[in-house]
DNA sequence: CTGTTAGCGCGTTCAA
DNA sequence: TTGAACGCGCTAACAG
């Protein structure tokens, strides 16, 4: 008697003890081996056509469904890659960044097998828990956007695990996409000087993203370029309410300002509201220009003049690279992308 | 020499040829036996002090990282649960209801190990793919919410994963939370009437949801119970573009509506749109009156009278049931939630 | 073309 | 309190 024909009570039964079918009861039930089994349901190739039809046949009978877990274990495969978001979901599911990105990966993972699964921070949790995610096994890889600082890039560095960020992760060597935001501000910034705008403001997003930093920068380069001071620069966080607070300071500090430049739509939406509830036209009085083109500058009145933030075209790019990554490209060069200037109403 | 002691070359190495270092490599660092680090990682119970100072020393000097997949083949959980929507990603971000109930089910997971992952379809494939995905093993269970029809409560119902659906599925013995949508139509179409409106329309959500059917139920039940008849019952599909082809459509009727109740608010912020943009002024010839009580509700101008949906209360509830069944609870009751009317400035 | 066999990394009895 | 042994369900050599 071998070790391994020792008895086991239900090894016999047609459905083993958990309820669901494996390989084992296919196999029985189709009088072949697992094996064979195995390679029906994994493309049937190298099998007879009789054999493969009577497979199928038991799969069909005992609704097989195979073990995932089992046989994400000695593949090393999960065929999950995630879109991993350090925010809460009511950050991200106001922002339609995010949508964008999401949908942009999506799109690169399109004829793909892998499931493309959305993960943030539950709230006051820190971005390790991300990481954990990462490497449990349970994702391929990942493409990750909204980071805050380089912890989050170098702690992944040093992993095996395929990630391409999106926005440059002030890391070298490290795979990203980005689009060249301090061109795109550069853009918007030129616009209302073109407009015969002077007295020059912006609303900045986190100073803790590089796009939030980039933004600025191109703001106050093109100013300085055209010989010109800003007249505020006022600390935002690319969220609506945000917006709405750095456009009530505008409003007290009574700087006539002629032009703003605001680094996303979703605060200039909040700006133009409470300039309009305050009485001041735009573009007459104040000029805005905002940035991504998202879907709320087309809505807002009067439509916003804004910089396209390419937001899936980057998401899907970054796609691509972790596409590359997974099926062995070694360290791949950055993809930047750049912006161009949407002209509407509001400047 | 038994057959496990054939040589295998990687045996012995500190780290196994994946480069993830696994309890064996722990284990062995730690001068102790795989189940002792495996007692240790797990709570911690029934090992001496000393042994798990050493087994945790080891574990953080080799950055152990337990492989999931193999705990899910032996254990049978895999510690995520899903937020199942049969829909596009475009559409989930697009409309905030998805956004309550996401937040809903993780708030009811807030103090539980489970990750909550949001699954969604890719544009043209069918739910079978998310069915799949429940069954596949790497879900413990999963709510489920915007089904059409009872195709998919069929499919999940013989299986023996624990599934809430949110919305009656309209299977027996399938466990669900919902919101009273008749009573809510009701509570909308009554206040058009208290107000003094008698041409009533309606613009209605997608009837192959239950949701959909049973607001024009309310509204219809309501007109007929007061003696008018309904002016218009115009189909839509919760979305905005659905809404403003809705009003479109009453705009060209030219039939001298005066009060409408819409069913999302979404739709009603595209009606209002319309109609404003037309000319005609809402409440003063318009009433309008939307559904849900969303984000967008208190954004518009004028603000929406509206139903409080409950979508963020009735997802928690969804949640905290899926949580009882994963605890053993054999079939919870239906829990239904009641709705009430918020007045604004549409009507 | 098909079956046999050996683990993938882990939790869990059962003895000691 | 600890260790040895077993098997979860599956794929991947390797024989035949």
């Amino acid at each position: 008697m071998t070790p391994d024909a020792r008895s086991r009570p239900d090894r016999n039964k047609g459905i083993s003890s958990n309820g669901a079918p494996t390989l084992q009861d296919v196999a029985k039930l189709a009088g072949v081996s697992r094996a064979t089994v195995s390679r029906v349901v994994n493309g049937g190739a190298l099998v007879s056509p009789e054999t493969a039809e009577a497979v199928e046949a038991a799969v069909r009978k005992l609704g097989y469904q195979p073990n995932l877990a089992a046989r994400m274990l000695v593949t090393r495969r999960a065929d999950v890659v995630g879109v991993l978001v350090p925010e809460t979901d009511l950050r991200v599911f106001t922002d339609p960044y995010f949508a964008a990105t999401y949908h942009g990966v999506v799109a690169a993972f399109g004829d793909h097998p892998a499931q493309v699964v959305l993960a943030m921070s539950k709230p006051g949790e820190s971005a390790d828990r991300l990481v954990t995610y990462l490497t449990s096994g349970r994702l391929d890889g990942a493409v990750i956007t909204s980071h805050h600082g380089t912890d989050l890039p170098l702690a992944v560095a040093p992993l095996t695990h395929p990630v391409v960020f999106i926005g440059n992760p002030g890391v070298p060597g490290v795979p990203y996409t980005d689009v060249d935001n301090i061109l795109g501000a550069q853009l918007a910034t030129q616009h209302l000087l073109d407009i015969g705008r002077r007295r020059l403001a912006t609303v900045t997003g986190s100073l803790d993203m590089i796009a939030g930093q980039d933004r600025r920068a191109g703001f106050v380069r093109t100013c300085r370029a055209a010989g010109i001071t800003p007249v505020a620069i006022i600390p935002g966080s690319f969220t609506e309410s945000s917006g709405r607070e750095a456009a009530r300071s505008v409003l007290s500090a009574r700087s006539d300002i002629d032009g703003l430049f605001v680094a996303s739509d979703l605060m200039a939406a909040g700006v133009m509201d409470e300039l309009l509830q305050a009485g001041v036209k735009v573009p007459q009085e104040i000029a805005v220009v905002g940035y991504d083109d998202s879907e709320v500058a087309r809505r807002v009145t009067p439509s916003l003049t804004t910089v396209r933030g390419l937001a899936h075209e980057t998401a899907q790019e970054a796609g691509r690279m972790l596409r590359g990554l997974l099926s062995g490209v070694v360290s791949p060069r950055p993809v930047i992308l750049e912006p161009e200037l949407i002209l509407r109403d509001s400047a």
